[in-house]
RNA sequence: CGGGGCGUAGCGCAGUCUGGUAGCGCGACGGUUUUGGGUACCGUAGGUCGCAGGUUCAAAUCCUGCCGUCCCGACCA
Protein backbone atom coordinates (compact mmCIF):
# COMPACT_ATOMS: atom_id res chain seq x y z
CA UNK A 1 0.00 0.00 0.00
CA UNK A 2 2.51 2.73 0.93
CA UNK A 3 5.03 3.30 -1.67
CA UNK A 4 8.59 4.37 -1.25
CA UNK A 5 10.81 6.80 -2.88
CA UNK A 6 13.75 6.58 -1.96
CA UNK A 7 15.58 10.00 -1.09
CA UNK A 8 19.41 9.18 -2.00
CA UNK A 9 21.48 12.28 -1.48
CA UNK A 10 23.09 12.49 -4.60
CA UNK A 11 19.71 12.52 -6.61
CA UNK A 12 18.65 15.07 -4.11
CA UNK A 13 18.90 18.95 -4.44
CA UNK A 14 20.63 19.99 -1.27
CA UNK A 15 23.01 22.53 -2.38
CA UNK A 16 25.46 23.18 0.66
CA UNK A 17 27.90 25.50 1.19
CA UNK A 18 31.36 25.25 2.26
CA UNK A 19 31.84 28.81 3.20
CA UNK A 20 29.76 31.18 5.46
CA UNK A 21 27.70 33.67 3.19
CA UNK A 22 29.10 36.92 4.33
CA UNK A 23 25.70 38.64 4.76
CA UNK A 24 24.47 36.66 7.11
CA UNK A 25 24.93 37.45 10.38
CA UNK A 26 23.33 35.31 13.39
CA UNK A 27 23.60 31.26 13.20
CA UNK A 28 19.99 29.88 12.43
CA UNK A 29 20.14 32.33 9.08
CA UNK A 30 24.42 31.02 8.10
CA UNK A 31 22.98 27.53 8.93
CA UNK A 32 19.83 28.19 6.48
CA UNK A 33 21.77 28.87 3.71
CA UNK A 34 24.71 26.34 4.16
CA UNK A 35 22.48 23.62 4.90
CA UNK A 36 20.86 24.78 1.14
CA UNK A 37 17.64 25.35 2.74
CA UNK A 38 16.73 28.84 1.80
CA UNK A 39 17.34 31.21 -1.33
CA UNK A 40 17.09 34.82 -0.74
CA UNK A 41 14.96 36.26 -3.50
CA UNK A 42 15.08 39.59 -1.88
CA UNK A 43 15.34 41.89 0.99
CA UNK A 44 13.28 39.69 3.23
CA UNK A 45 12.11 37.42 0.76
CA UNK A 46 13.12 33.59 0.06
CA UNK A 47 12.94 30.67 -1.33
CA UNK A 48 12.39 27.49 0.33
CA UNK A 49 14.76 25.21 -1.31
CA UNK A 50 13.67 21.27 -0.58
CA UNK A 51 15.56 21.04 2.78
CA UNK A 52 14.00 24.01 3.99
CA UNK A 53 10.82 23.35 2.47
CA UNK A 54 10.46 19.95 4.65
CA UNK A 55 10.81 21.36 7.88
CA UNK A 56 8.36 24.51 7.06
CA UNK A 57 6.11 21.48 6.62
CA UNK A 58 6.49 19.79 8.93
CA UNK A 59 5.97 22.44 11.41
CA UNK A 60 3.17 23.01 9.62
CA UNK A 61 1.65 20.07 10.21
CA UNK A 62 2.44 19.99 13.89
CA UNK A 63 0.54 23.36 13.80
CA UNK A 64 -2.34 22.10 11.96
CA UNK A 65 -2.41 18.99 14.23
CA UNK A 66 -2.55 20.73 17.53
CA UNK A 67 -4.97 22.65 16.33
CA UNK A 68 -7.70 20.76 15.04
CA UNK A 69 -6.98 18.94 18.16
CA UNK A 70 -7.88 21.56 19.84
CA UNK A 71 -11.21 22.05 17.74
CA UNK A 72 -10.44 24.59 15.85
CA UNK A 73 -11.19 24.07 12.05
CA UNK A 74 -9.01 24.97 9.32
CA UNK A 75 -9.55 27.18 6.04
CA UNK A 76 -7.30 29.30 3.73
CA UNK A 77 -7.71 32.65 2.90
CA UNK A 78 -6.19 34.59 0.04
CA UNK A 79 -2.72 36.63 0.35
CA UNK A 80 -4.26 39.72 -1.47
CA UNK A 81 -7.36 41.70 0.08
CA UNK A 82 -9.31 44.65 -0.72
CA UNK A 83 -8.66 47.64 0.94
CA UNK A 84 -12.64 48.02 0.94
CA UNK A 85 -12.97 46.19 3.92
CA UNK A 86 -9.59 47.72 5.69
CA UNK A 87 -11.30 51.06 5.31
CA UNK A 88 -14.63 49.72 7.25
CA UNK A 89 -12.77 48.62 9.94
CA UNK A 90 -10.72 52.05 9.75
CA UNK A 91 -7.15 49.80 9.65
CA UNK A 92 -6.52 51.11 6.05
CA UNK A 93 -5.14 54.14 7.03
CA UNK A 94 -3.90 52.75 10.98
CA UNK A 95 -1.87 50.51 9.50
CA UNK A 96 0.72 52.61 7.64
CA UNK A 97 3.96 52.14 4.93
CA UNK A 98 4.00 48.74 6.17
CA UNK A 99 0.82 47.54 4.64
CA UNK A 100 1.89 46.56 1.17
CA UNK A 101 -0.66 48.28 -1.20
CA UNK A 102 -1.35 47.24 -4.96
CA UNK A 103 -3.88 49.08 -7.51
CA UNK A 104 -5.49 46.43 -10.10
CA UNK A 105 -5.89 47.08 -13.70
CA UNK A 106 -8.97 48.74 -12.76
CA UNK A 107 -7.32 51.02 -10.38
CA UNK A 108 -8.88 49.36 -7.53
CA UNK A 109 -7.01 49.34 -4.13
CA UNK A 110 -5.79 45.83 -3.21
CA UNK A 111 -3.25 45.38 -0.23
CA UNK A 112 -1.38 42.03 0.54
CA UNK A 113 -2.46 40.95 3.79
CA UNK A 114 -0.45 41.60 6.78
CA UNK A 115 -2.93 39.91 8.21
CA UNK A 116 -6.86 38.97 8.25
CA UNK A 117 -9.16 39.91 11.05
CA UNK A 118 -10.80 41.84 8.38
CA UNK A 119 -11.35 38.96 6.24
CA UNK A 120 -12.43 36.38 8.36
CA UNK A 121 -14.94 38.82 10.14
CA UNK A 122 -16.33 39.59 6.87
CA UNK A 123 -16.99 35.82 6.60
CA UNK A 124 -18.31 35.30 10.01
CA UNK A 125 -21.21 38.08 9.10
CA UNK A 126 -21.82 36.98 6.02
CA UNK A 127 -22.84 33.20 7.40
CA UNK A 128 -23.20 33.31 11.18
CA UNK A 129 -26.33 34.81 12.34
CA UNK A 130 -27.58 33.11 15.41
CA UNK A 131 -25.84 32.10 18.84
CA UNK A 132 -26.70 28.37 17.90
CA UNK A 133 -23.59 27.65 15.63
CA UNK A 134 -21.28 29.73 18.85
CA UNK A 135 -18.74 28.89 19.26
CA UNK A 136 -16.56 28.92 16.40
CA UNK A 137 -12.87 28.99 15.86
CA UNK A 138 -11.44 29.54 12.27
CA UNK A 139 -8.32 29.47 11.05
CA UNK A 140 -5.57 29.02 8.48
CA UNK A 141 -1.64 29.10 7.67
CA UNK A 142 -0.96 31.83 4.99
CA UNK A 143 1.64 33.95 3.64
CA UNK A 144 1.71 37.55 4.82
CA UNK A 145 3.67 40.49 4.01
CA UNK A 146 4.70 43.27 6.02
CA UNK A 147 6.49 45.94 4.13
CA UNK A 148 9.69 46.01 7.19
CA UNK A 149 11.90 49.18 6.99
CA UNK A 150 14.44 46.79 8.40
CA UNK A 151 14.10 43.01 7.10
CA UNK A 152 16.71 41.03 8.96
CA UNK A 153 18.17 37.63 10.31
CA UNK A 154 16.99 35.47 7.31
CA UNK A 155 13.28 33.98 7.74
CA UNK A 156 13.57 35.42 11.85
CA UNK A 157 12.16 39.02 10.40
CA UNK A 158 11.39 38.92 6.95
CA UNK A 159 8.85 40.98 5.01
CA UNK A 160 7.01 37.77 3.89
CA UNK A 161 6.39 35.29 6.14
CA UNK A 162 4.06 32.15 7.16
CA UNK A 163 2.09 32.32 10.00
CA UNK A 164 -0.62 30.19 11.24
CA UNK A 165 -3.61 33.00 12.24
CA UNK A 166 -6.92 31.63 13.60
CA UNK A 167 -9.90 33.59 15.16
CA UNK A 168 -12.45 32.48 17.88
CA UNK A 169 -15.95 33.72 17.57
CA UNK A 170 -18.15 33.31 20.75
CA UNK A 171 -21.11 34.53 22.46
CA UNK A 172 -19.95 36.12 25.63
CA UNK A 173 -16.69 37.44 27.50
CA UNK A 174 -16.71 33.70 29.29
CA UNK A 175 -16.69 31.86 26.39
CA UNK A 176 -14.28 33.89 24.59
CA UNK A 177 -11.61 33.61 27.15
CA UNK A 178 -12.13 30.00 27.58
CA UNK A 179 -10.81 30.14 23.68
CA UNK A 180 -8.41 32.40 24.56
CA UNK A 181 -7.28 29.90 27.20
CA UNK A 182 -7.91 27.07 24.93
CA UNK A 183 -5.37 28.61 22.52
CA UNK A 184 -2.44 29.04 25.11
CA UNK A 185 -2.82 24.98 25.62
CA UNK A 186 -3.01 24.13 21.96
CA UNK A 187 0.33 26.39 21.96
CA UNK A 188 2.06 25.41 24.56
CA UNK A 189 1.72 21.55 23.09
CA UNK A 190 2.16 22.83 19.70
CA UNK A 191 5.97 23.92 21.43
CA UNK A 192 6.46 21.43 22.94
CA UNK A 193 6.33 19.12 20.09
CA UNK A 194 8.97 20.86 18.44
CA UNK A 195 11.77 20.51 21.05
CA UNK A 196 10.89 23.82 21.85
CA UNK A 197 10.62 25.47 25.70
CA UNK A 198 8.22 28.45 24.96
CA UNK A 199 7.07 31.06 27.47
CA UNK A 200 3.90 32.87 27.74
CA UNK A 201 4.62 36.19 28.65
CA UNK A 202 1.81 38.90 29.44
CA UNK A 203 2.32 41.31 26.89
CA UNK A 204 1.42 44.79 24.97
CA UNK A 205 -1.23 44.36 21.91
CA UNK A 206 -0.49 46.27 19.22
CA UNK A 207 -1.92 47.74 16.75
CA UNK A 208 -4.13 44.71 17.44
CA UNK A 209 -6.08 45.90 20.40
CA UNK A 210 -7.41 44.21 22.86
CA UNK A 211 -7.60 43.72 26.64
CA UNK A 212 -5.97 39.98 27.02
CA UNK A 213 -2.56 39.03 25.23
CA UNK A 214 0.06 36.89 25.73
CA UNK A 215 3.25 36.39 23.53
CA UNK A 216 5.34 32.91 23.54
CA UNK A 217 9.07 33.69 24.18
CA UNK A 218 11.42 31.38 23.27
CA UNK A 219 14.76 32.60 25.08
CA UNK A 220 18.02 32.80 22.80
CA UNK A 221 20.84 35.30 22.71
CA UNK A 222 19.89 36.51 19.09
CA UNK A 223 16.46 37.30 19.73
CA UNK A 224 14.93 40.83 19.46
CA UNK A 225 12.68 41.09 22.70
CA UNK A 226 13.82 41.59 26.67
CA UNK A 227 12.09 39.55 28.68
CA UNK A 228 12.07 38.89 32.58
CA UNK A 229 10.37 35.95 34.35
CA UNK A 230 10.90 33.75 37.04
CA UNK A 231 13.15 30.53 36.68
CA UNK A 232 10.51 28.43 38.36
CA UNK A 233 8.56 28.82 34.49
CA UNK A 234 10.92 26.68 33.26
CA UNK A 235 10.27 23.90 35.48
CA UNK A 236 6.73 23.48 33.62
CA UNK A 237 5.87 21.23 30.72
CA UNK A 238 2.93 20.05 29.32
CA UNK A 239 4.99 16.08 28.87
CA UNK A 240 2.83 15.13 26.58
CA UNK A 241 -0.17 15.78 28.87
CA UNK A 242 -3.52 15.03 26.73
CA UNK A 243 -6.09 17.26 27.70
CA UNK A 244 -10.13 17.84 27.20
CA UNK A 245 -10.29 21.13 25.46
CA UNK A 246 -14.03 20.99 26.30
CA UNK A 247 -13.37 21.14 29.94
CA UNK A 248 -13.20 24.59 30.77
CA UNK A 249 -12.20 24.02 34.20
CA UNK A 250 -9.41 22.12 33.01
CA UNK A 251 -8.12 24.45 30.47
CA UNK A 252 -8.32 27.12 32.96
CA UNK A 253 -6.56 25.01 35.55
CA UNK A 254 -3.53 24.28 33.53
CA UNK A 255 -3.59 28.65 31.69
CA UNK A 256 -3.46 29.79 35.40
CA UNK A 257 -0.30 27.30 36.40
CA UNK A 258 1.38 28.88 33.36
CA UNK A 259 0.78 32.57 34.07
CA UNK A 260 1.42 32.19 37.85
CA UNK A 261 5.32 32.90 37.49
CA UNK A 262 6.33 36.12 36.55
CA UNK A 263 7.49 36.12 33.19
CA UNK A 264 6.80 39.34 31.38
CA UNK A 265 8.25 41.41 27.89
CA UNK A 266 10.32 44.62 28.25
CA UNK A 267 6.55 46.56 27.11
CA UNK A 268 4.85 44.93 30.45
CA UNK A 269 7.98 44.80 32.77
CA UNK A 270 6.67 46.02 36.24
CA UNK A 271 10.08 45.95 38.66
CA UNK A 272 7.86 46.03 41.54
CA UNK A 273 6.11 43.14 40.86
CA UNK A 274 9.40 41.32 39.58
CA UNK A 275 11.17 42.23 43.27
CA UNK A 276 8.66 39.46 44.42
CA UNK A 277 10.50 37.09 43.26
CA UNK A 278 13.18 35.50 44.99
CA UNK A 279 16.03 36.93 44.09
CA UNK A 280 17.95 33.37 42.82
CA UNK A 281 15.04 32.56 40.21
CA UNK A 282 14.84 36.24 38.63
CA UNK A 283 15.77 36.06 35.47
CA UNK A 284 16.45 38.61 32.40
CA UNK A 285 17.21 37.05 28.57
CA UNK A 286 16.71 38.03 25.14
CA UNK A 287 14.14 35.97 23.27
CA UNK A 288 12.40 35.20 20.18
CA UNK A 289 8.94 36.01 19.84
CA UNK A 290 7.33 32.68 18.23
CA UNK A 291 3.35 33.37 18.42
CA UNK A 292 1.04 35.48 20.50
CA UNK A 293 -2.76 35.42 21.58
CA UNK A 294 -5.30 38.06 22.17
CA UNK A 295 -8.95 38.51 23.21
CA UNK A 296 -10.37 42.10 21.98
CA UNK A 297 -13.42 41.52 22.53
CA UNK A 298 -16.03 43.12 20.52
CA UNK A 299 -13.36 45.57 18.81
CA UNK A 300 -13.51 44.21 15.31
CA UNK A 301 -17.15 42.69 15.42
CA UNK A 302 -18.85 45.97 16.44
CA UNK A 303 -17.85 48.38 13.39
CA UNK A 304 -17.54 45.27 10.89
CA UNK A 305 -21.39 44.05 11.74
CA UNK A 306 -20.58 40.62 13.41
CA UNK A 307 -23.72 40.10 15.27
CA UNK A 308 -25.55 37.18 16.21
CA UNK A 309 -29.19 36.72 17.45
CA UNK A 310 -28.91 35.50 20.96
CA UNK A 311 -31.54 33.30 22.92
CA UNK A 312 -33.37 36.07 23.88
CA UNK A 313 -33.75 37.05 20.56
CA UNK A 314 -31.44 40.16 21.16
CA UNK A 315 -28.45 41.12 18.14
CA UNK A 316 -25.28 40.96 20.18
CA UNK A 317 -21.70 41.53 18.34
CA UNK A 318 -19.86 38.17 18.46
CA UNK A 319 -16.72 38.68 21.24
CA UNK A 320 -13.44 37.72 19.47
CA UNK A 321 -10.00 36.68 19.86
CA UNK A 322 -7.30 36.20 17.32
CA UNK A 323 -4.15 33.89 17.88
CA UNK A 324 -1.07 33.79 15.63
CA UNK A 325 1.80 31.27 15.61
CA UNK A 326 4.83 32.71 13.38
CA UNK A 327 5.73 29.23 10.70
CA UNK A 328 8.47 30.49 8.92
CA UNK A 329 9.96 32.05 11.51
CA UNK A 330 9.89 28.98 14.39
CA UNK A 331 12.40 27.42 11.86
CA UNK A 332 14.72 30.15 12.44
CA UNK A 333 14.34 29.91 16.03
CA UNK A 334 14.52 26.47 16.48
CA UNK A 335 17.76 26.21 15.03
CA UNK A 336 19.10 29.12 17.18
CA UNK A 337 17.73 27.19 20.07
CA UNK A 338 19.46 24.13 18.66
CA UNK A 339 23.05 24.11 17.08
CA UNK A 340 26.55 23.99 17.47
CA UNK A 341 30.05 25.01 15.56
CA UNK A 342 29.17 22.20 13.00
CA UNK A 343 25.60 22.89 12.28
CA UNK A 344 22.22 22.70 12.73
CA UNK A 345 20.44 19.77 15.49
CA UNK A 346 17.11 19.21 14.58
CA UNK A 347 14.72 17.98 17.22
CA UNK A 348 13.25 14.95 16.48
CA UNK A 349 9.62 16.64 15.81
CA UNK A 350 10.78 18.55 12.77
CA UNK A 351 13.89 17.14 11.61
CA UNK A 352 13.42 16.88 7.75
CA UNK A 353 15.04 13.23 8.04
CA UNK A 354 14.40 11.00 10.99
CA UNK A 355 17.92 9.32 10.09
CA UNK A 356 20.68 9.77 7.59
CA UNK A 357 22.04 6.57 6.34
CA UNK A 358 26.14 7.10 5.73
CA UNK A 359 27.61 4.85 3.19
CA UNK A 360 31.43 4.49 3.42
CA UNK A 361 32.26 2.47 1.16
CA UNK A 362 29.70 3.02 -2.16
CA UNK A 363 30.66 1.06 -4.53
CA UNK A 364 31.19 -2.08 -2.19
CA UNK A 365 28.60 -4.74 -2.60
CA UNK A 366 28.49 -5.76 1.28
CA UNK A 367 27.61 -2.44 2.07
CA UNK A 368 25.56 -0.79 -0.80
CA UNK A 369 22.98 -3.84 0.47
CA UNK A 370 23.72 -3.55 3.68
CA UNK A 371 21.92 0.76 3.46
CA UNK A 372 19.48 -0.52 1.09
CA UNK A 373 18.32 -2.97 3.53
CA UNK A 374 18.66 -0.52 6.44
CA UNK A 375 16.49 1.80 4.16
CA UNK A 376 13.95 -0.10 3.27
CA UNK A 377 13.64 -1.19 7.47
CA UNK A 378 13.03 2.38 8.45
CA UNK A 379 10.88 3.23 5.65
CA UNK A 380 8.64 0.32 6.57
CA UNK A 381 8.51 1.60 9.73
CA UNK A 382 7.17 4.95 8.34
CA UNK A 383 10.38 6.64 9.13
CA UNK A 384 12.14 9.09 6.56
CA UNK A 385 15.81 8.39 5.69
CA UNK A 386 18.27 9.71 4.18
CA UNK A 387 20.80 8.21 2.15
CA UNK A 388 23.92 9.60 1.38
CA UNK A 389 25.36 7.49 -1.67
CA UNK A 390 27.87 9.77 -3.30
CA UNK A 391 31.00 8.93 -4.16
CA UNK A 392 32.31 11.19 -1.49
CA UNK A 393 35.01 10.38 1.09
CA UNK A 394 33.78 9.86 4.50
CA UNK A 395 34.80 13.08 6.60
CA UNK A 396 32.87 14.98 3.64
CA UNK A 397 29.96 12.55 3.88
CA UNK A 398 29.90 13.53 8.05
CA UNK A 399 30.46 16.89 7.49
CA UNK A 400 27.23 16.89 5.21
CA UNK A 401 25.32 15.23 7.34
CA UNK A 402 26.39 17.39 10.85
CA UNK A 403 25.75 20.50 8.90
CA UNK A 404 21.91 19.64 7.93
CA UNK A 405 21.32 18.59 11.61
CA UNK A 406 19.88 14.87 11.65
CA UNK A 407 19.41 13.58 14.84
CA UNK A 408 20.61 10.78 13.97
CA UNK A 409 22.88 8.75 12.09
CA UNK A 410 23.77 5.20 10.85
CA UNK A 411 27.16 4.80 9.55
CA UNK A 412 28.19 1.69 7.88
CA UNK A 413 31.67 1.12 6.54
CA UNK A 414 33.27 -2.27 5.41
CA UNK A 415 35.02 -2.66 8.86
CA UNK A 416 31.80 -2.68 10.94
CA UNK A 417 30.24 -5.14 8.66
CA UNK A 418 33.31 -7.41 8.92
CA UNK A 419 32.34 -8.03 12.35
CA UNK A 420 28.23 -8.03 11.66
CA UNK A 421 27.85 -4.04 13.11
CA UNK A 422 27.23 -0.41 11.81
CA UNK A 423 27.37 2.97 14.28
CA UNK A 424 24.23 4.69 15.59
CA UNK A 425 25.23 8.27 16.42
CA UNK A 426 23.40 10.72 18.09
CA UNK A 427 23.81 14.30 16.53
CA UNK A 428 23.25 16.13 19.29
CA UNK A 429 25.83 14.29 22.03
CA UNK A 430 28.27 12.81 19.47
CA UNK A 431 27.80 9.27 20.97
CA UNK A 432 28.64 6.13 18.91
CA UNK A 433 27.56 2.87 19.64
CA UNK A 434 28.36 -0.33 17.49
CA UNK A 435 24.96 -2.15 17.08
CA UNK A 436 23.86 -4.77 14.60
CA UNK A 437 21.85 -3.11 11.75
CA UNK A 438 18.74 -4.55 12.80
CA UNK A 439 19.54 -3.40 16.36
CA UNK A 440 19.89 0.24 14.87
CA UNK A 441 16.24 0.13 13.11
CA UNK A 442 14.49 -0.85 16.31
CA UNK A 443 16.28 1.83 18.40
CA UNK A 444 15.64 4.60 15.70
CA UNK A 445 12.13 3.28 15.65
CA UNK A 446 11.42 3.54 19.48
CA UNK A 447 13.35 6.95 19.51
CA UNK A 448 10.60 8.45 16.95
CA UNK A 449 7.47 6.45 18.11
CA UNK A 450 6.32 9.01 20.41
CA UNK A 451 6.20 11.50 17.63
CA UNK A 452 4.37 9.46 15.27
CA UNK A 453 1.42 8.98 18.02
CA UNK A 454 1.42 12.42 18.76
CA UNK A 455 0.50 13.10 15.25
CA UNK A 456 -2.01 10.42 15.24
CA UNK A 457 -5.53 12.21 14.27
CA UNK A 458 -7.88 10.37 12.55
CA UNK A 459 -8.44 12.29 9.13
CA UNK A 460 -4.51 12.25 8.37
CA UNK A 461 -3.15 8.98 9.94
CA UNK A 462 -0.08 8.05 8.46
CA UNK A 463 0.21 11.05 6.57
CA UNK A 464 3.18 14.03 6.89
CA UNK A 465 1.85 16.54 5.16
CA UNK A 466 -1.77 18.06 4.97
CA UNK A 467 -3.19 16.21 2.87
CA UNK A 468 -6.57 16.52 4.81
CA UNK A 469 -7.32 19.42 3.91
C1' C B 1 13.33 56.67 8.71
C1' G B 2 18.49 58.45 10.88
C1' G B 3 23.77 56.53 10.92
C1' G B 4 27.53 53.26 8.77
C1' G B 5 29.41 49.43 5.39
C1' C B 6 29.49 46.54 1.02
C1' G B 7 28.41 45.35 -4.51
C1' U B 8 34.67 42.09 -8.88
C1' A B 9 33.48 33.95 -11.38
C1' G B 10 28.42 29.68 -7.96
C1' C B 11 30.58 31.05 -2.66
C1' G B 12 34.48 33.75 0.22
C1' C B 13 37.77 37.60 -1.03
C1' A B 14 42.31 40.67 -3.21
C1' G B 15 42.99 44.49 -6.80
C1' U B 16 40.39 50.78 -6.26
C1' C B 17 44.19 55.17 -2.44
C1' U B 18 48.54 56.01 -6.91
C1' G B 19 43.91 54.79 -14.14
C1' G B 20 47.56 50.93 -18.34
C1' U B 21 46.01 43.01 -20.93
C1' A B 22 40.91 41.03 -14.28
C1' G B 23 43.46 37.76 -10.01
C1' C B 24 43.51 34.17 -5.51
C1' G B 25 41.10 30.33 -2.39
C1' C B 26 36.95 27.11 -2.23
C1' G B 27 33.34 24.95 -5.42
C1' A B 28 32.11 22.90 -10.60
C1' C B 29 33.87 19.80 -14.80
C1' G B 30 37.77 15.85 -16.89
C1' G B 31 41.65 12.77 -15.10
C1' U B 32 45.20 10.36 -11.62
C1' U B 33 45.40 9.43 -6.40
C1' U B 34 43.12 8.52 -1.75
C1' U B 35 39.29 5.85 1.20
C1' G B 36 36.19 5.72 9.00
C1' G B 37 36.08 13.31 9.87
C1' G B 38 35.83 18.37 4.18
C1' U B 39 42.84 13.88 0.58
C1' A B 40 46.70 15.44 -2.84
C1' C B 41 48.25 16.54 -7.74
C1' C B 42 47.47 17.70 -13.16
C1' G B 43 44.21 19.96 -16.49
C1' U B 44 39.51 22.69 -18.15
C1' A B 45 35.46 25.95 -18.05
C1' G B 46 33.40 30.14 -15.88
C1' G B 47 33.47 37.60 -15.27
C1' U B 48 28.81 43.33 -19.59
C1' C B 49 34.04 44.37 -12.30
C1' G B 50 25.67 46.39 -9.64
C1' C B 51 23.43 50.03 -13.52
C1' A B 52 23.61 54.73 -16.29
C1' G B 53 26.11 58.96 -17.53
C1' G B 54 30.78 61.80 -17.37
C1' U B 55 36.39 62.80 -17.32
C1' U B 56 40.56 60.48 -20.13
C1' C B 57 44.51 58.15 -25.50
C1' A B 58 42.94 54.55 -21.72
C1' A B 59 38.26 53.44 -16.10
C1' A B 60 37.07 47.68 -11.70
C1' U B 61 40.09 52.06 -10.27
C1' C B 62 38.53 59.18 -10.74
C1' C B 63 33.52 62.23 -10.76
C1' U B 64 27.91 62.42 -10.70
C1' G B 65 23.32 60.03 -10.28
C1' C B 66 20.56 55.68 -9.53
C1' C B 67 19.74 50.58 -7.89
C1' G B 68 20.64 46.45 -4.74
C1' U B 69 22.15 44.52 -0.15
C1' C B 70 23.99 44.06 4.99
C1' C B 71 24.83 46.06 9.97
C1' C B 72 23.50 49.60 14.36
C1' G B 73 19.31 52.45 16.23
C1' A B 74 13.65 53.62 16.49
C1' C B 75 9.11 50.01 14.95
C1' C B 76 7.12 44.76 14.31
C1' A B 77 4.48 37.40 14.01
Amino acid sequence: MQRTIKMRLSRYFLPVLKENPADAQIASHRLMLRAGMIKQASAGIYSWLPLGFKVLRRIENIVHEEQIRAGHIPMLMPTLQSADLWRESGRYDDYGEEMLRIRDRHGRDMLYGPTNEELITDIFRSHVTSYKELPLTLYHIQWKFRDEIRPRFGVMRGREFLMKDGYNFDLDRESALHAYNRHMVSYLRTYERMGLKAIPMRADSGPIGGDDTHEFLVLADTGESEVFYDSAILDLSMDGRTVDYDNRAEIAALVQEWTTPYARTDETHDEAEFAKVPEERRRTSRAIEVGQIFYFGTKYSEPMGAFVVNEKGERVPVHMGSHGIGVSRLVGAIIEASHDERGIIWPEGVTPFHVGIVNLRQGDGECDAACEKLYGALAAAGLEPLYDDREERAGAKFATMDLIGLPWRITVGPRGLKSGVVELTNRRTGESEEVKPEDAVEKVKEIYRPHQEAGLIEPMKGRYFHTWL
